[in-house]
DNA sequence: ATCAAAAATTGACCATGGTCAATATATAAT
DNA sequence: ATTATATATTGACCATGGTCAATTTTTGAT
C-alpha cells in the first residue's frame, strides 16, 4: 500500500516512525558534534557513535556526508532567511548591507563552510535540489522584492547582480591580498556602483 | 651551503636534478591520467604507478592532490591568459564574452573543476598563493585593461564586477533551472547592465 | 676516494568516507 | 495469530587520500 506524503506532495513510500527517530537521533548527535568540533571538525564516526547506530544507518539515511551537511546547512540559513523576509525592505546600500551581516557571518565563518554551500548552491538536476539550493532561490525572490520598485533593470537582473556581488564580497574574505577589508564594507562599495 | 634560487628570487635550498626530474615525471603521469579519465577521475594511485614513483614520493612534492590540481589547472588558465592578454581589448559585452568564451568553456568542463578553481581563486595566505590564485590577478589586471578608459567608475571596481558576473554566469550553468541559457550569453546580459 | 650531512625516496600503515550482503524489524493480508 | 513482503539496521569490508620512520642517493668538504 502506498500513501500520501504531505511533506513532499507526491505519492511514495510510507515512512515508518522508526525512521524518522532514528533520523532524528542523527541529526542531534551532528549538531552536537558541530557545536564542539564546527562543521570541518564533524566526522561521520563520531556521529553515528553519539547516535549510537551504526555507520551504514548513516548513509541509509543521508546520501553522503554533503547531504548531511546540505541539512545542517541549509536549516541554518533557513532561520537567517526567515528574519529578513519578516524585516522591512532596506532601501540603501549601506541598509543592504546591514541586513545580509547575519547571512555574511555565518556563510563565511568557516572556509569549509563557505565551500560546501557554493558547490551546493545550484543544483545539477531537478530531482535533486536540496536545502541549501532553495535558500538561493529564496535568496533570489528576496533581493528581487528589494529592487521591485525599481524601472531602470527589472528585477531579476538586479537581484543576480545582488547574488554575485554577495559572493564576490565574501570570496574576497578569504583572500589574504584584500583580507584589509570587510565583507560588509566591499558589498556596500559594489551595491552603489551596481544599484545607482 | 645555500644558492641563490632564480625562480623564487629568494635564498634557499638547492633543487637537486633528480627532483626536477622526479617532478616532471609526476606531472606528466598526471595530465595522462587526465586526458583519459578526466579531473575528476584523477587517483593519486595511477599517477604514481605511470610515473613509477612511490605513494610518498608524490605527496613529497605536492602537499596534497588538491596541490596537483592547482599546478595542472593553474598551467591550463595561464595558456588562456596568455591567449587574452595577447589580443586587442573588446569594447563591448558581446565582444567580452567572445573573447572569454575559451576561459567559460575550460572552467565549466567538468563541475569538479569548476569547484576545486573557486576553492583557490582566493589564497588563505600570502605565502600560500599558488597558480590558480595567481591566474585571478591576471583576470583582475586584464579586466582592469579593459575598462580602463572609462571615467564613471574606477576600472578595479568594475573588473571585480566582471569578475563577479563571470563567476555567476558560469555558476548557474551547473544549475538546473538555469541550464535553458548558456553562461556566454547570460554574461553579456550582466554586462550590457554593469557597463552601460 | 672517503665520509658525514642533507635531501629524496620508499612502502607499510593510518584516517575516513562509503558499500553491501546478511540480519532484524515492522507492516499488511489472510 | 501467522506469514509473506517490505523496510531498516548492522558491521565487516573496500577505496582512496595522506603520514612517517627507515632507507637510499646525492652533495660538499677533506
Amino acid at each position: 500500500m502506498v500513501k500520501f506524503s504531505a511533506k513532499t506532495g507526491v505519492m511514495n513510500k510510507p515512512i515508518q516512525a522508526r525512521t524518522l527517530k532514528t533520523r532524528a537521533k542523527l541529526i542531534d548527535a551532528a549538531k552536537a558534534v558541530v557545536a564542539t568540533s564546527g562543521y570541518e571538525g564533524l566526522r561521520v564516526e563520531e556521529v553515528v557513535q553519539r547516535a549510537g547506530v551504526a555507520k551504514g544507518t548513516f548513509f541509509a539515511h543521508f546520501r553522503d556526508k554533503d547531504a548531511l551537511m546540505d541539512q545542517l546547512l541549509g536549516a541554518e540559513m533557513d532561520g537567517i532567511f526567515d528574519a529578513l523576509d519578516a524585516a522591512p525592505v532596506p532601501d540603501t546600500p549601506e541598509a543592504m548591507a546591514d541586513a545580509l551581516a547575519p547571512l555574511i557571518t555565518f556563510m563565511t565563518s568557516e572556509r569549509y563552510v563557505f565551500d560546501v554551500i557554493l558547490r551546493y548552491s545550484g543544483a545539477a538536476g531537478v530531482t535533486e535540489i536540496g536545502p541549501i539550493a532553495r535558500t538561493f532561490e529564496r535568496q533570489f525572490r528576496l533581493f528581487a522584492k528589494w529592487t521591485a520598485q525599481r524601472s531602470d533593470l527589472p528585477p531579476e537582473l538586479l537581484a543576480e547582480g545582488i547574488q554575485a556581488f554577495l559572493i564576490q564580497a565574501m570570496s574576497l574574505q578569504f583572500c589574504a591580498l584584500h583580507a584589509s577589508s570587510q565583507a560588509q564594507d566591499r558589498l556596500v562599495t559594489y551595491l552603489r556602483a551596481w544599484l545607482r
